[in-house]
DNA sequence: ATAAACCTTCCAGTAGCTAGAAGGTCAAAC
DNA sequence: GTTTGACCTTCTAGCTACTGGAAGGTTTAT
């Protein structure tokens, strides 16, 4: 079987070596065996699980979440219902964040559009900014 | 003129006490007076500041960006275009935030909808995290 | 013999806080 | 008069997920 140093298995998987050994030092992968001179080695099997992890990175999974989605590929009894879970929780996350950067979206573009933007030193944006809450409610509220 | 101690005008301004400890010690806030006891007192315009600050953090500006967007405020000479070009730098942050997600979501969203979600261990999901990817040049570097 | 391209470990730094420990201060309750 | 509790202080460490760099060992090519 066919044995590749770190180097390699990072050009292979998109991993960085660091981040391999990273990954490693924190337990999400397995220890690496390692050569008489000391280097890492990785088989096939080594190679697939991180590009596995990289794929679940990619796809934004928090590393505990690919340490998760890692456990459940392994075991064979799994429940696909548990992988499920932890993709929609995952997709909820995503779609809020979304709803959060559409309404900072929605703020900076009306406030950039009452911004002259020349020399001279007057500045809604930072009217914006520096204005006191009092009325509350609507009075820091930009309309989009 | 009335003086704050730091837990009012964290009441006042919605920025923790700690938080406003730990911006007066990177220095993004001016230090702050202190009482003969040794607590910090913050007299209105410093608490004007820190509202600004919170403005600001709460639009998603960087600190750093804060710290340039304290001194334009500062600076009565300022030309609006130096706060504009801090802004637009800022949304095209936003949206191409906006853009990465948009296109997990699309991608979650599918994976989710070809999972059964059952008891049964066969899962697209793990599937598709588990493909090996077809010889696509990503420009795979070694790095250390 | 030397250079370069690998590999090793360990320490520190990034953003923006937050938690907790250990202690000083102040007003009110008992 | 003391004790309780809510304040405040400083300091250190931890969070996510790496990344950079130092100092050094190994391998391969020239």
């Amino acid at each position: 079987m066919r044995l590749f140093a770190i180097g390699e298995v990072a050009a292979q998987t998109g991993v960085s070596a660091k981040t391999i050994r990273y990954y490693e030092s924190t337990g999400l992968i397995p220890d690496a065996k390692r050569a008489a001179n000391g280097y890492r080695m990785y088989d096939e099997r080594a190679v697939h699980i991180l590009r596995f992890v990289k794929r679940a990175r990619d796809l934004g999974f928090s590393v505990e979440d690919v340490s998760s989605l890692l456990g459940l590929w392994a075991d064979e009894e799994r429940a696909s219902s548990e992988v499920k879970k932890l993709a929609v929780a995952h997709l909820e996350e995503i779609e809020s964040k979304i709803l959060a950067l559409e309404e900072l979206r929605a703020t900076m573009r009306s406030l950039i559009d009452c911004c002259h933007g020349d020399e001279r030193p007057d500045c809604p944006i930072l009217e914006n900014l520096a204005q006191t809450p009092e009325k509350e409610d609507h009075a820091n509220k930009v309309q989009d």
